[in-house]
This record gives structure tokens, sequence and C-alpha cells, in this order.
DNA sequence: CCAAAGATGAAAATGATTGTCATTTTTATT
DNA sequence: AATAAAAATGACAATCATTTTCATCTTTGG
């Protein structure tokens, strides 16, 4: 199976940390931070990718989510407006396989995922001796590290795992 | 700057390896080994992948050295045989940014890499404490890990480096 | 040499993402 | 509250990497 999409959901125990909860005006200074007006699309933006259970949204996934609400919003609003949150650095990107960006907000732990390449269930992990070795890494070839990508790959070993 | 190409050369130090030469021999019993017949495009898609200085080639690089060889190759042959390669671990992709994806064959040492977003800038690394923390964090979860992904990304601290 | 089985090239299709631009909304400031 | 400048939006076209399709050609085992 090739990996083209991420499974519907997430039992609670594979994730690092729940989904909080963001109040309307948290995502406003969200937004006012990022020197970005405030508008409805954008909140709405913003609320849809705090809602669980799936965490790692695309833009469509965004773009349905929000048309619920705002049934006239454009596609190019909603990549716009993600990509910025990326650059903002409120969102990171998350580019696994041939799939298409999916969008995660930043207000969860850092952890990265180890993706099974069978069924597509995605569990997150944390690794401090991996983030030490990236600080080491980044001073050793003389380079100031802003971000990095990790994700593993391989088969789950689960009784319920499609073979 | 975003990335969307990588540097034209590397400078001999930055590369884990250097080009190893692979005899018409060896890419004939890599393609037996494949399961893939032998034909005169294949072999010049891997001597295309063989050629340095630059390890990293799309589909379009690899399009354009065969295509010397061979001016009607099409473009879909490069794709679809270069997907192949990488599905038989012949080859590693690499999809770093929005970058189209590039192959590395594996003859070269396994190794990652830390891209300079201001210049484009790439060094290659290799880690054993993170190799051996990818095989726990594999077995803590109950994965069988196959491959992974792992790229830095940061600012390079040369002064020739586009400010 | 011959007949599958497989590979190729050309061109169209796909699908994510980005660009354009006329119109509308936000917001700081009267 | 009215307003003007700056920014955001939506519709839609354009890009661009990658895949598909399919009719034609090659490879390879017998």
């Amino acid at each position: 199976m090739e990996i083209t999409e991420l499974p519907k959901g997430y039992t609670k125990d594979e994730l690092i940390q729940p989904q909080t909860k963001l109040s309307e005006s948290n995502l406003k200074s969200m937004l006012r931070s990022m020197n970005l007006k405030v508008t409805n699309q954008r909140l709405s933006i913003l609320k849809a990718l705090n809602k669980g259970p799936k965490t790692h949204v695309t833009a469509k996934d965004v773009f349905e989510r929000v048309s619920a609400e705002y049934p006239n919003i454009g596609f190019a609003t909603v990549y716009r407006f993600l990509k910025e949150t990326s650059r903002f650095g409120i969102t990171s990107e998350l580019r696994i396989g041939y799939a298409p960006t999916r969008y995660e907000l930043k207000v969860r732990e850092h952890h990265h995922h180890i993706v099974c390449t069978k069924c597509g269930k995605i569990v997150e992990f944390q690794n401090e001796i991996i983030e030490d070795q990236i600080k080491k890494v980044g001073k050793d070839h003389n380079f100031s590290i802003e971000h990095h990508i990790f994700e593993l790959y391989g088969f789950c070993n689960n009784p319920n795992c499609c073979k």
C-alpha cells in the first residue's frame, strides 16, 4: 500500500498531547502576532486546525470544515493562510510521501511521527537524545538549525493491521 | 529565500563519500536484481544517477542527462523507472521543501542532510547515536522501521553565504 | 527466430499549489 | 460614525510535477 492519506482518527494514547481548547481571543491574538488582519475566514481556519480528533489536516480538510461555516470561502484563501501560519511558526507543515501537505497547530508539543506503510497508522513520539544530537550536529557543521523533518516509516506489528 | 533547488555542486569535503564508478555489468545486474528488463534507457538512467558532482538529482536532471544519449527518451520513462529504483531500494528519494523529488543512488553510504535555507547549500552528515535511537523508538512502539526521513534546516554561518 | 511479457514515447489527464485581478473588508484615523 | 489606504477575499486561470493511457516497439526465454 502506498501512503496517500492519513488514517481517519487517532486513539488517545497515540497522541503526545490531547487537543487544547483555544478561545476566540486566543485566536485573534495569534493573528495580531502575525501582523495579519482579523477576518472571520482566518478565525474559522484556525478553529478548524484546532478541531480534533484529526490533528494533521490538509488544505482540503480545512476547506471542507470551513465551508460549513463560510460556504463561499475560496480554496486560495485557505492555501494562502495555511502557508502563512507555517511561515510564522503557528503551524508546522507535514509532508509525508506523495500526500498533500498537512498542517498542525504548534500549540501541541514538539514530536515526530512513525507511519505504518501498510495501514497508514500514525503514532507520535518524542526523543530527547535525538533532539540533543540535532543541536550537536548543527554546532559541528556551523549551522544554526531552525527546524527539522524527521519521520519514521515501517510496519506496525499490530494484529489488527491489514497484512 | 524559499528553497526550490539544490546548489549546482558540492565541495568534496561536504560529501560523505565520493562518487563510485559503476561498470556496465554492475548496472546490468542491478536491473536483473530488480527483475526488470535490461534496456539502454534504463542503463543510461542509472549512469546518469551515478554521474557527479551533483549526486541528488531530479527526474528533470536525469531526463536532460539521458537526452544527450537518447534524444527520444520520454519523460514518463524516466519517472517510471526512478520510482521503481526507489521501490527496489536502489535509490533513495529526497523530498525537500516544495522542490521536485530528488533521487540518489544508494551505493553511497547512509547519511542525512543539512540544508541552508538562505543559500541552498547542502552538507551531509552521519550520526550513530541517532541511528541507534531510531531503532529504539521502533522497538518501543512495536514497529519494524524500514526507512526514515531526516533533514535539518537552518542557516550556514559561512561568510560567503548570502545574508 | 518467435511469441509472450514487458518497456517505451507521446500526449492527455490529474491534482496540488500558486498567481492574477477586480471587488470587498478591515482598521487606523479623522 | 465616516473614510481612505492597505490588506484580504473569491473566482478562475495558470503552473508544474507526476501519472495514466495506449498504440507501438524491444527484450528474452525457449
